[in-house]
DNA sequence: CCCGGAACCTGAAGGC
DNA sequence: TGCCTTCAGGTTCCGG
């Protein structure tokens, strides 16, 4: 499930390695993770394209190549990108770039949902995202703003990439835990205090995130191969029928728009 | 505007 | 042991 974290950290760890790198070639093993062009067309326009920086937006990984155009890539919930495999390989490796250095970058994906684009407007690939929750800009007056025209779920809201960027189910529910506020509130019910409480546990949680290397549950490594301990210090995600660790009542399970939502009923009163 | 559900996929886990 | 069902969740799309 790479959220914000865990694509800003491969991002972080994989950067040194490969900007000012050329790109010499890609294999493509499921063609299917292309979205655009074809196969044949980004095989051959990646070639020779020098990666002049790589970047975040919301969930999508960019990589900023020489001809002026960008490889955008989504994880989605199982992708991973590695500079190495073990050595018996890996079934799972979905596409694999080389560097003229003989680095490789492999993108290993078990369940086959990622995606890439080589496109010159990464906003093809992105769709229209809202705020970047870690840049300086996010302020509890912006949240207030991207909040207050709708009623859905406060959850539901928070995971809407064209309201806030970058956060996902897991984060998402540790924010509002720490918030104190109900996964089914209305988006455009909070108080000045709650929007202020959010504001501040939507930054803690991503930073405390990063902090650890993202969080690997599910499929998600770093481009080393080792795992994120940020799962470790989740509070209630994942963590159904525990004792809340503010209270002690059992952290509860339930949907919210079709996601799996954990919180504390008492911590998070739905009044 | 709002919502539910299906689709995309497959490994893991649980039930019997 | 093994078959079957369910679940997980980012995003898009379709229908009501």
């Amino acid at each position: 499930m790479p959220e914000l974290p865990e694509v800003e950290t491969i991002k972080n760890e994989l950067a040194p390695h490969i900007v000012g790198r050329t790109i010499v070639g890609i294999d493509i093993f499921w063609d299917r993770i292309v979205r655009q062009p074809s196969v044949q067309d980004l095989k051959a326009g990646i070639a020779g394209q020098k990666i002049e920086g790589v970047g975040r937006r919301g969930k999508y990984l960019l990589l900023e190549l020489s001809g002026g155009e960008t490889l955008v890539i989504h994880l989605k919930l199982t992708g991973s990108l590695w500079r190495e495999l073990p050595p018996e390989g890996d079934r799972f490796v979905r596409a694999t770039i080389h560097l003229d250095n003989g680095t490789k970058i492999y993108f290993r994906d078990p369940r086959k949902f990622g995606k890439m684009w080589l496109i010159t407007d990464a906003a093809i690939a992105t769709g229209k995202m809202g705020p970047e929750p870690l840049e300086p800009d996010f302020s509890a007056k912006v949240l207030k703003t991207r909040l207050r025209r709708h009623r859905i779920p406060i959850k539901a809201a928070l995971l809407d990439q064209g309201i806030l960027a970058g956060v996902g189910n897991l984060y998402a529910d540790e924010a509002l835990f720490s918030a104190g506020i109900h996964p089914m509130r209305p988006a455009d019910s909070l108080s000045q205090k709650e929007l202020k409480r959010l504001h501040k546990a939507i930054i803690g949680v991503l930073v405390a995130g990063i902090g650890n290397k993202g969080a690997s549950v599910e499929n998600y490594y770093r481009p080393d191969g080792s795992k994120g301990k940020a799962h470790t210090e989740f509070k209630v995600a994942r963590h159904g029928g525990e004792p809340c660790p503010n209270c002690g009542t059992p952290i509860e399970y339930t949907k919210v728009r079709g996601r799996g939502t954990y919180f504390c009923p008492k911590c998070q009163p739905a009044g």
